[in-house]
This record gives structure tokens, C-alpha cells and sequence, in this order.
DNA sequence: TCAATAGTGTCTGTTAGACATTATGGA
DNA sequence: TCCATAATGTCTAACAGACACTATTGA
């Protein structure tokens, strides 16, 4: 045990500049993007996230909501924190503090502003240290967690297919899936529901449309499993 | 897809009040604890988080750490951030955002200053209701990660037992564990490796000793699980 | 008919959980 | 000796992954 400190707390506020930076996320061809935004010719970088400081009275998710709906002109589907940083890195605002939130966007919903483009997550231009660092997060965060939340419906359209879930799945995962195992065990979580819809899309079969619909989960008290200790 | 805004981003940083509050966690007797600190006599509530702001430079696992040191006399093994909030609700300095930092820290270190005490996770005195938040996130994300990062590990000592380590597993995620598949998952993990000490607690034979030891793994590569989506 | 994709049935090796058994100390 | 806890072996049901097969469309 260390020696006990002199100083008790006295805890006080202090006044920090706060900033919220959003990882806007959606699937593209065969690869997760990012949406950056051009920076001012005065920056470092030509590239950014999106990012403003909340206003007062508006919550962090608020503030990433609004900040995607100006840069893509659609709100997104769902908000991730990635952990907050006060690290020194910089920031293009020089925020002391930021918060990363990734926001989830289905294909196709919205429209990249002018000054706004999506870039393939492992081919992104030179960006703010503090801004790379929290991307980085971003996609530590949506693979660490695609299975015990519901990310990946967040990046589908309201109906889709089995196959493109499986997809989504892949992109985050970084790796291919077993396709009648994982239509097994997404059977086994009553967390989808079949539609009385077709969808075809050039030949072969047409493919089933289904809707995120999870239903009460009977206890299934799963095993410790020890997994994914990759640190 | 919806309109396009009129205003564009002209992202700026804004000055705000930001607190660390730091969820202390330790396992007790039969139940996790969360470290409290006694409030000013003007406080609302007797009780509440330790907290403080980050000082200029400081980190805020740095924040956290020394916040700990300060009521608990030693630094804790493990940060995790549980979320960092700007809801309204009432802090006890008022900050207008909080980063919740849950701290773990072996049984047996360390020991609370006067105005601290330990209360067990399901029965906590009234706490200012965004410190109730933070507690709540804290317990929901120790207990998801438990098995993707070594929170349980650092709730104990360097060496322990398998059957402590049990008992932290079963504290965390509030259920008994098998034993043998307990063990068997666990070897098959490459976690921990034994040392040659032997334990002895009254009566019954003696425990073997283990460390934690991550080795590389080899790409287990499991399929998707689809769990816990208890959202 | 062929190509392409959707969807399913079967087999097999692995694993989680139940149960039983042995091991080793203290009372 | 008995009791309590540690540690392990065996059995079984469930499941993940591989493979093969059928189904249904467009070219």
C-alpha cells in the first residue's frame, strides 16, 4: 500500500474546452467508410471528422446528431461512444476534451455535403492525430461489440436480406462466416422476423426480406468464454 | 432522406464544466462494491461518487487515478470509461458533463479514508442521480466486458486461486459457474499460468497458486453469437 | 441450359454442462 | 475418521463448421 496523500479532495469544476467528434459509419463497396470532411486551406490536414461543441443543453448523441445530419443530411441510425480523450493529441479545434461517437448510417440514406466524402477505413488521408485516434477507436469499438448490439441492423436498411446481414457482419468482423451456421445461430436469437417481401437483384433466387424484430430472450445463460483478449 | 439543412458546420470548441467521477470497484464479501465518499452537510444527498475535475494536462485515467489514490490510499489495477454524460441531470459540483470512470482495484488494497466506505452494488444510500447513472453504466459495462478484457484479474491479487477467480466471474456476472467447464475454458485460454505455491484456507486441500499470463493466441476465429442483446 | 444466388439437410469434431471420482488437507 | 475443498475423468446433448444438395430466378 502507498503512503497516504496529504491532500485531501476538494473537488471543483473546471471550465475545459469540450468537443465532440463523429465518426460517421457506413457500408460500402466491400468496405466499412468514414466520412471526413474537407478542412479550412489553413489546417495541417486537408481532411476531418465532423465535429462542433455541443450547444448548451444539448447531449452529446444531440450534438452527434445534428453534426451528421449537417454533413450528411440524414440522422443516423444509431450512436456509439468510443471513449473520451485528453490526451494532448491535436485536434483541429484544439478541444482539451473530445468526445468520439460513432454514428451508424445504412447504404444508401443521406447525401455527403460538397465539402464532405467517404473514405474506405483502411485507406483514409492524413487526418489530426487526436482525430485518427479516435477512428481507430471507432472500429476497435463496432467489432469488439457487433455481437452484443444490435450495430449491425443499424447499418441495413429497415428490410434486408439474410445475406446482406451476413455481409454486414463480415465487413465488421474482417473475416468471411459459415452461411448456414450464421443463419442457425440468428435463428436460435429470435432476433430477426421474415417479411411477406422478395428481393431480387439481377439472377439467382430471389432472397427473403427480414426485419430486426428481437423478441424476449429465454435465459440462455451462455459459458464464460475468455475471448477476444487481444490487448 | 431529409431536407438539407440551411446552416452548415462551423464547428467551434465552447467552454464547459467537466468532472471525473470515478466508480471505485471492489470485490467484498459475497458482492462488488462501490467506494463512497460522505458529501458536504449542504449536499442533497450524504453520499456520492469521489469525483474531480482533470487538472490542466492531466489525463483522465490520470484523473482518475490520483482521485482513487486520494480516498482509497492506493492507485487501482484497471480503468475502464463507462460513458461520458451531459444529460441534465444533477451533479454534485454541477459540471455540465461527466466522464464515469469505473476504477478496479483488488480485495485488500488499499484502505478508504475516514469520509469513505465501501457499500455493496445492490444496496447504495441515495447518491445524486447522475452518479446513480454512472453506477448503473458502470456495473451494465463491467459485466458485457468481463469476457473480452481482463476485468476479473484485476479484481484480485497477482496470485490467486481459480476458485477466487471463479468467484469474481460469478460476482460479475451474478450467476454460478460450472466449475470444470470454468477450468476447461480457462486452460484453453492461455490466461493464466500456475505457480509453484500452494494456498491453504482452513479446512479441504490446498489450491494451487495462478498468475495472469496471456499468451499469444492462436486465431481462435469463433463464429457470431448474437448474445446479449438485452438492450 | 447455364450461371448465380438463396436456402436447407446431414455429418462430424468440439465443447458446455452434469455427474462422479480421486486428491489432500484440517478438525 | 469425517468433512471440506481442489482437481480431474467421463458421458451426453448441443452446436459450429464443412459439405452437399435443392430451389428459384435471369441470361
Amino acid at each position: 500500500m502507498r503512503d497516504r496523500p496529504v491532500v485531501l479532495l476538494k473537488p471543483a469544476v473546471r471550465r475545459t474546452t469540450l468537443a465532440v467528434d463523429v465518426v460517421v459509419l457506413s457500408p460500402r463497396v466491400d468496405a466499412l467508410a468514414v466520412l471526413l470532411v474537407r478542412a479550412p486551406s489553413s489546417a495541417r490536414e486537408r481532411w476531418s471528422l465532423p465535429w462542433d461543441a455541443p450547444q448548451v443543453g444539448e447531449g452529446l448523441e444531440d450534438a452527434a446528431a445534428r453534426i451528421t445530419r449537417v454533413v450528411l443530411g440524414a440522422a443516423p441510425a444509431f450512436f456509439e461512444q468510443v471513449g473520451t480523450l485528453s490526451d494532448g493529441r491535436r485536434h483541429p479545434g484544439d478541444a482539451e476534451v473530445s468526445v468520439g461517437i460513432a454514428a451508424l448510417s445504412p447504404a444508401g440514406v443521406g447525401q455527403p455535403i460538397m465539402d464532405a466524402e467517404w473514405f474506405p477505413l483502411a485507406s483514409l488521408p492524413a487526418i489530426a492525430p487526436r482525430h485518427r485516434t479516435i477512428v481507430d477507436h471507432a472500429a476497435a469499438v463496432v467489432r469488439q461489440r457487433v455481437d452484443q448490439s444490435p450495430l449491425a441492423f443499424r447499418l441495413l436498411p429497415p428490410a434486408f436480406t439474410l445475406s446482406d446481414l451476413q455481409g454486414v457482419y463480415e465487413l465488421l468482423l474482417g473475416r468471411r462466416l459459415h452461411k448456414a451456421s450464421f443463419r442457425r445461430a440468428l435463428q436460435a436469437s429470435y432476433l430477426v422476423e421474415p417479411m411477406d417481401e422478395w428481393h431480387s437483384e439481377g439472377r439467382g433466387r430471389p432472397a427473403q426480406l427480414f426485419r430486426y424484430a428481437p423478441k424476449k430472450r429465454r435465459g440462455v445463460r451462455r459459458g464464460v468464454r475468455f475471448d477476444l483478449f487481444t490487448d
